[in-house]
DNA sequence: CCTGGTTATGATATCGTTACCATATAACGT
DNA sequence: ACGTTATATGGTAACGATATCATAACCAGG
């Protein structure tokens, strides 16, 4: 509509004068200042954001990527950085890469096209080889998932400690039969939790079974289809670490409907500490994650590394993880 | 970094030759347009879409706002919306307004300055007089939310209809004692719902208690902190009807906490049928809303606005609201 | 009175694309 | 042979802002 020459033209100024208003110079006088503010007031002048991305190379946007945005824990993380984002000025792009590696890389890039100042990847497909060459083009850094092959700065939890907890905590209740559902193999945070639980296994003398063993499982139908799975063998486990408190709760739920009583004769913890864990019954035991905190020192850090012009600064920060024991175990 | 007039010294053509074959232009030599193609790959170069959106007056970009990502009912609509932009080669700016005014004006001045080609409110915390000088600058419609003073494309339910619904149901289960807790009053799609509700209570010759009404309530500790308040009181409802899955799981987890059963000594009604709803014990009857389809109509609608250029106009579309009955009531 | 810094303003080039107009050859019908 | 249309290409002016350079008035200090 009204653009910066209209202004100009308006009050007899340059645009050059009107452009130093809008962007508080302080060699304007006083007097004309005004007059500008009045012409903008009066034609309803705002500028253009396109134009100013365009000479400025910057957009103050940023893109985060997760693979399920009604998975409450990236709602909780893309709340805490959407919070701060917005309190900097900056837009948020939210991208859902739906756990397919074509729809990440497609958000990726965003950065290439320049559509936004810095990606943060909250979740993780593609392998670091594929992702890399995207650095060039502006800061990327992980929240929560990491890859160690990668050279980006991180902010995590220790995800193998993270699965020691919760198997020493199933082994300290007495169990032996503990089965372990996590997600896709190709991840290397899935696998880092798993190994967790192999070593606290292998430490208490533990046998882990093929067929405990259930990969790839995320949501609420996906835990009452592993109960299913479960109490269709032979063996029936007493304990399961599910990766997700979602899962755990599918588990629970299935399990009440089929009277099977937790935690007497399965004990269940899960994974994340979301509202949930502490809302159904029983009070799910599990991992807490500071969702918010994992948030915000990811945002800090992008917003850090663009202003500060700092690239593939390598850094890992790693936030605390708690086991909250709840009645579940 | 390479721009397209590299690409088109770098190939002895002129950037127009260029410009055509990145946008599939007929009137190509093949062989050139091929020439065009390696130099691009080879220069690695990228289109700057800040300069298309100036040149071209378009973002491909689709801010939506909501009050809380945390709140599953919004990240389902979220999700719905995501996914299709993201078939049509937009982006979504995820705009959270926490129930706050002023941030939804901030939110609503994206599209003032061409940072996005339409908005979707699916919350509204402002008066339509202050929402309406936004539509001048591009397609506005809301989603859930509505306001019957606007004149704006909407997607909604029948909030009457789904109060009406629901009160019934309870007073059928025999309850005269219900009490109700709800979003805040300002907003119309609350105070719709509680017509609903009134209307029920009226044609079953039954009386609304001031003290049985609690407003502004959305979370699950606000449920706790409802029932808390209730069973403060002299004489206690019977049965609550809550404004959202959440509230009501916040109500049910205390009332059991508390050794009140559900639903023989308070009966239970949510609203949303989040997952939630069928996850506790007992499982919350809610009333459906179409989350989904909600959203996904919403998208569909701002793509054909955008497309085609229509404003203001006005169309407003009813989605079927639905009693899902469990066994909290 | 001259030099040099502070204050104030404007002209112009530039960011990277694409729309529009101009030009040129080839192909076609009459 | 000649106008007409389809095919192919390039030059240039936008889109709307701001960085840079140039200019000028003013005041202070020597």
């Amino acid at each position: 509509m009204a653009t910066i020459k209209e202004v100009a033209k308006h009050t007899g100024l340059s645009s050059t004068t009107v452009s130093r208003v809008i962007n508080n110079h302080p060699y304007v006088d006083e007097a004309k200042r005004k007059k500008v503010l009045e012409a903008m007031e009066e034609l309803g002048y705002v500028p253009n954001s396109s134009a100013r991305r365009l000479r400025g190379q910057r957009t103050n946007t940023i893109a985060v990527i997760i693979s399920r945005i009604v998975n409450p824990f990236f709602s909780h993380l893309v709340d805490a950085m959407e919070k701060l984002a917005a309190e900097q000025g900056y837009q948020l792009i939210l991208c859902d890469s739906r756990l397919e590696k074509k729809r990440e890389i497609r958000h990726l890039e965003l950065l290439k096209t320049k559509q936004v100042d810095g990606i943060i990847l909250a979740s993780i497909q593609n392998d670091w080889k594929d992702i890399e060459p995207y650095t060039r083009y502006g800061p990327i850094l992980s929240c929560n998932e990491y890859d160690s092959k990668a050279s980006m700065p991180m902010v995590v939890c220790d995800q193998k400690y993270g699965g020691y907890l919760g198997t020493r905590h199933l082994i300290e209740r007495g169990h032996t039969k503990i089965a372990y559902a996590g997600g896709a193999d190709r991840i290397e945070l899935t696998r880092d939790r798993f190994t967790g639980f192999e070593q606290a296994m292998k430490e208490a003398g533990l046998a882990i079974r093929e067929d405990y063993l259930f990969t790839s499982y995320y949501g609420i139908d996906d835990g009452k289809n592993i109960f299913h799975r479960m109490y269709a063998l032979e063996e029936k486990p007493t304990a399961i670490f599910a990766g997700g408190d979602e899962v755990a709760a599918g588990v629970i739920k299935e399990a009440k409907r089929f009277h099977c009583r937790v935690p007497d004769d399965l004990a269940v913890i899960g994974y994340d500490n979301q509202p949930i864990a502490d809302l159904i019954d029983p009070g799910i035991t599990t991992i807490d994650q500071p969702m918010k905190l994992m948030g915000t020192r990811a945002m800090e850090m992008m917003m850090d590394m663009i202003t500060h012009n700092r690239r593939t600064m390598y850094q890992k920060e790693v936030l605390p993880l708690q086991l909250v024991v709840r009645q579940s175990t």
